[in-house]
DNA sequence: TCTCCGATTCACT
DNA sequence: GTGAATCGGAGAA
């Protein structure tokens, strides 16, 4: 059922499209669970993608990107909004999926506020965390893709990679 | 220290 | 379609 740590240890346009569908399951500190099916990823790959915040190198912010695969990566964005991401590839290989939606919450910061994720659970591994795990129920999704969002700073050939992933039967 | 800006969302025009 | 909210990371000074 849950997601072990191998399954991350792949390159990130493998493992983003094959998170689209799974189950996201949230345990909250009051000891509440949600499941929300992922709807829509992003994949982010390398120091080489512009758009990957790793293409900076490896600094305090960006270490958890460099760690062991299935590792928590969440960061703050706009000052306002937490966006939670997973891991993907071996050791020293900084690339990671970003979950931008799951069940009925469209967008990653919604999906965040609703789950009540914020940065103490950055750098924990989800295959071994009991507030936060990725579980397969056997659903098979229709995917597309399309470029990602909010990425035009990396300029065009970074920002119009196909690298985001849509299940069209939502 | 100081300045710039972002893997977003929402309220307005 | 435009702009504000809001703050920590990264780089320059």
């Amino acid at each position: 059922m849950k997601l072990p740590a191998e399954f991350f240890d792949r390159d990130v346009l493998f493992v983003a499209p094959e998170l689209v569908g799974k189950l996201l399951v949230r345990k909250t500190d009051d000891g509440e669970v949600v499941k929300l099916r992922i709807s829509e990823t992003e994949a982010y790959r390398g120091e080489e993608d512009k758009a990957c915040h790793a293409s900076k190198g490896r600094t305090p912010r960006t270490e958890v990107m460099y760690k062991y695969p299935g590792s928590i990566y969440i960061y703050l964005i706009y000052g306002m909004y937490w966006m939670l991401n997973i891991v993907t590839e071996k050791e020293n290989v900084p690339q990671a999926v970003l979950i931008r939606s799951a069940g009925d919450y469209g967008g990653p910061g919604k999906l965040t506020k609703a789950l009540k994720i914020t940065k103490d659970l950055n750098s924990l591994n989800i295959s071994d965390c009991s507030l936060l795990w990725i579980e397969d129920d056997g659903y098979v999704p229709d995917i597309a893709v399309a470029p990602r969002i909010g990425v035009d700073y990396a300029g065009e050939e970074w920002a119009l990679k196909p690298w985001r992933y849509i299940d069209k039967r939502n």
